[in-house]
DNA sequence: AATGAATGAGTTTTCATTCAT
DNA sequence: GATGAATGAAAACTCATTCAT
């Protein structure tokens, strides 16, 4: 359990933690919602509790500030992501490079995958936040698991510095899904993931 | 030759319309650096115009909204990034693939080539304004540009599709670069080339 | 005597009636502790619910508003105020004006005497709430206590205007006191009370 | 010239330096009216710029918050204090005790002499600011400048210890002063002036 | 009776933009 | 053309009070 992000309002127990946790809930899709409809600057929090159905006042019972929810937000969203690498890099032992790699990109490139929209709306204000620290090292997780992989298989995978590699490889990939899902949300996935496996395979293979 | 009747030295051909320009660069330099350094929302008119050493007045004198300069800032970032490319581009007939790309990404890595701070600051907000239709088509025409070289140099570039590997190039290339300089400003720029030369060449050769 | 049919252990005599006056003492102290630590406007009624032990609907039980907690602890404050200036008055017949006036500045100096921290915070609130009415009137009080001696005792006490005198030492003496418990706690108490009773007794005496 | 006391709103190069300290003195008066009528908590901002007859904007633009504006009219109130007894007192030495502290008294009873309502509603909430050092200290000026009278004129003043003296004259008459003004504006002012009178002159007289 | 989550009016403050000088 | 004081709409956030549980 990480760390609680709203200390100033959080009430003392934690009510029912049942209802608490089903309210940060609502309050973070509403918020998601405002956030990509309008903007951050434009998301005010009145407009945030009026599309979670409550009053700013509860809003601010569970985030103590129009932060505070970016921050989690964004939290959340780099959590699943890197779960979401991780559990396909499990494979890489048991199935061949091309394939774990097409299938996480498959996996990326689906709707649940990556929400680059929200992620971009968010990313520039919560670095000017002081939850910054929090927030940095996202890719950096990322790069340290591709690097262990890398690593671990020199079998099939041959590259002269991992660290280096994995870099290239991970912004390289998430710059285009990213572009993919926001600027080409018509253009074909399976073909594109195709395309990018060949990209990431032809330049780890020996 | 008599001597002018108006003798007030005046710099020669500032019809007005020099001083101007010279104005709109001030502006913008000002504007650059304050969103840099403070972000768009409070990066605010007084202080640009602060930063540009004039009055909040003259500063409407030359741009209509703030939303005006971001829209102009980015604008012209963009222009001289598909120059640099154009410019690059232009070579591959008479180099082989790997200098140019080389070349071109040793460009962009350069502190004069990308600078994403500025770029992340100005997208989201630019986006939303109603410039938005001026705005997009930036990686498009990247791509275009990639495209055809693409077509033309059938020797040594073998992609099925060559609008496909322009988005993968591009979009690909991009996201690398940007986080390069935003994360890893530390980073060996002669390393980080070589590798993406490595990402691509390979991509794109036979 | 059979086995009582309700063995819960109740402390006698507590038919509801005490439970509530001790609670509205532990709310009072609670809100008198708030108050002179965050002043009147930053003390809420969650705050002093907290500090009470108890919610803040429990508090709303026996308190209809904030500012009603404001007007009963003011109104006990002036009470016992009284209280001690009567019962020192008393004694005046039986002892000299010196060694009343002494001892009644020694009480009034000791840390149960005044409490001009807490009045302060309140006076200015409860001055603008409609239960003004019920309020002013504690230094008229004790001016009527004292004129009331001062024509009983001509022998020892020689004033033109017993009413004007009293309004005269009243204000004089509790504005002394009021200082130097708030600015000059570190003031030596007894060589205070010293030089106040000389102020009072010269002033007084024929 | 007094220390700055908005330092973030106030324009670099303070404008018409005339029209500037006439805004200033408009919104202080206004804002003086308002918190008297209404008290410090209900005097919002908006309320006070509406009563100057400006928009919160103008305000905001010579005073960087509600509490600024508090602290500067505490400021000058007992600046106009220190300096209408200053005055008085340079006076003892040549006329006799007595008319020095009459007339002093007299002044201020009068109107222009002191505003206890407004210093009332203003001391609780300064207190609180972290102007507060700038504030104390008003009454101790008051008591050095007494205690080097006394001091100065060994012949008519007799008293053991001059600071204490100081303090228990300054105390008391600011204390029946004040309390004349705001509980008892109806009392005969010559008459009390002359009361207080007594009360100092005696305690004052070897 | 007790609880404490929910409410939303009301406050302070900011800042893009205008316009008289 | 330049200036910068004035404007006021809009936003984040607080807290007294209520009421379903």
């Amino acid at each position: 359990m990480p760390a609680p992000l709203h200390p100033r309002t959080r009430p003392r127990k934690t009510p029912k933690q049942e209802r608490s946790r089903e309210m940060v809930d609502v309050i973070l899709e509403a918020a998601a919602r405002v956030f990509v409809s309008l903007g951050y600057a434009r998301a005010t929090t009145n407009r945030i509790a009026a599309a979670a159905g409550i009053s700013v006042g509860s809003l601010y019972q569970y985030f103590p500030s129009k932060d505070a929810i970016a921050v989690e937000l964004l939290r959340r969203y780099r959590e699943s992501l890197v779960a979401l690498v991780r559990g396909h890099m499990a494979t890489v032992a048991r199935a061949d490079l091309a394939s774990v790699v097409r299938s996480l990109l498959e996996a990326l490139l689906r709707p649940e995958g990556i929400d680059p929209e929200l992620h971009r709306v968010l990313i520039e204000r919560v670095l000017r936040t002081n939850a910054r620290a929090e927030m940095v090292g996202f890719e950096e997780r990322l790069e340290r698991l591709l690097a262990d992989v890398f690593r671990s298989a020199p079998a099939v995978i041959a590259v002269p510095d991992p660290e280096l590699a994995a870099f290239v490889v991970v912004r390289a990939v998430l710059g285009a899904v990213q572009s993919a899902v926001v600027d080409r949300p018509a253009v074909d996935r399976s073909r594109l993931a195709e395309e990018l496996t060949r990209l990431i395979v032809r330049y780890l293979e020996p």
